[in-house]
DNA sequence: TTAAAATGCGCAAAAAAGTGCAAAATAAAG
DNA sequence: CTTTATTTTGCACTTTTTTGCGCATTTTAA
């Protein structure tokens, strides 16, 4: 075996496996670990993989373990934790964009079958990164500020589906004004998207609660599910379970 | 045997076993090692195989090594670089996928006014940063291997633009077997907006040069411009250039 | 802390590759 | 058909690359 043909061989297991051990090629390739830890330092000057110690580890392993521990004390990781509950398999599921719903891209278990429909650049990088999700891109002019998917065409693509449920990233929340939002190109989208929906469930931070902004959404009454970083039982939930709004 | 008759059986062997040894091939020709050696040379030279300690391996086979190293960013590096010379104010730009074409993105100039169309979710997150770019997305589903859109709704939104230019992240490009990948989707989507631009423009790294993936694309007549990291006058190159299509 | 495993380093043998040159084969010219 | 020029090939030799082993050192895990 050709020394290049034997170091393609450990890349492929190590991208395979995302980890090898130094003995195991050894014992599979019939040469001596030495010749194996020359081929991984090579490997790893290279930057090719990660050298470890008694093997070495994929790159995409390596980069993907630590970005999951940086995040993981966050309010919207909370919330995203509450939200995945309500997904099941087979569902077809309409996403919005924010911050709040990258976050729950990123905390769908692995072995989830779900159909996502989005309009947001950061939240499809997400599903798309999962093994078995299927994403559908609405596409249109992409609004710089909200890095979502706005206008007329996607709007008529948004009318054309029939989801079971929608997650709505929100910047305003308020008992009696219900949702509301600054950019009207944004509204539009969101308003489609309630309307396609059979239940819609709307994630935000506790400092958005009882703020409003300039454009209506929509009322309380169309909203079906909180989701909140706080306990369910907080008095600033309150007034809106008053509304009949269920609280997560 | 003559020297050519020769060569194309070691390319041949090569392609087929994706691997040989200079002793195997000199004990079946019945010549010296040294003849296959020179004879290695020069397939190498032109870009046809990989010369390697104790024989050869096939393009095909290596690509997956030498993509993901730390060399190959910067070739990206300076293959966008190059690129963005093509683009003026007020273009409308068509672009693929990959990640020479992300490089691109993010090697625009800060003050470039420009409308791109894209269904590559990395390359739209690069253009959506640029403080003035215009963004359209190409909607539809997302493929997970390449991260771009996929579909006929997809090809139908991309028949309806006419740009003036097209940039495309290539796989495989041979002076007879023309672009060439091993995605069928893919293949309709790069055929789609090949259709819809007036010119096109193949961006890739030399060591895809000279590979052939199973699904046609396009013919090199139908590309005008081919982008590497190598220095234009490169014999590699000289293929190419003889189809008649501007090297960069 | 300690024992086992893994590693790095120097070294030597074997394999392969590069080099210069002359013989052989092929092509071109007279 | 012969002669000359060019290319191709093989051989002897040197240089480089690759590989495995012994041994001191470091890392890991109990």
């Amino acid at each position: 075996m050709l020394k290049r043909e034997r170091q393609e061989y450990i890349l492929r297991e190590v991208n395979l496996h995302n980890r090898v051990l130094t003995s195991d090629l050894s014992e599979a390739i019939n040469v001596s670990e030495d010749t194996i830890r020359r081929d991984l330092a090579e490997l790893a000057e290279t930057g090719k993989i990660i050298k470890a110690h008694g093997g070495a580890l994929s790159k995409s392993f390596h980069t993907s373990f630590q970005i999951n521990g940086v995040y993981s004390h966050d309010k919207k990781k909370c919330i995203a934790r509450k939200a995945v509950n309500l997904i099941h398999d087979g569902m077809f599921i309409l996403s919005g964009g924010g911050t709040t719903i990258t976050e729950l891209a990123k905390a769908l278990p692995d072995q989830l079958q779900a159909t996502f429909f989005t309009g947001s650049l950061p939240a499809a990088i997400e599903y798309i990164q999962h093994p078995t999700a299927e994403v559908i891109f609405i596409g249109d002019r992409i609004s710089k500020n909200s890095r979502i998917t706005i206008g007329g065409d996607a709007i008529q693509k948004i009318a054309q589906i029939n989801a079971d449920i929608c997650f709505l990233g929100i910047n305003a929340l308020d008992p009696e004004l219900g949702l509301t939002d600054n950019d009207w190109e944004v509204v539009q989208i969101k308003k489609a998207m309630i309307r396609a929906s059979r239940k819609v469930v709307a994630l935000t931070i506790s400092e958005k609660l009882n703020t409003q902004q300039k454009i209506k959404v929509a009322d309380l009454s169309e909203l079906d599910i909180i989701i909140t970083e706080l306990p369910p039982d907080d008095p600033i939930l309150e007034p809106f379970r008053k509304a009949g709004v269920q609280i997560l």
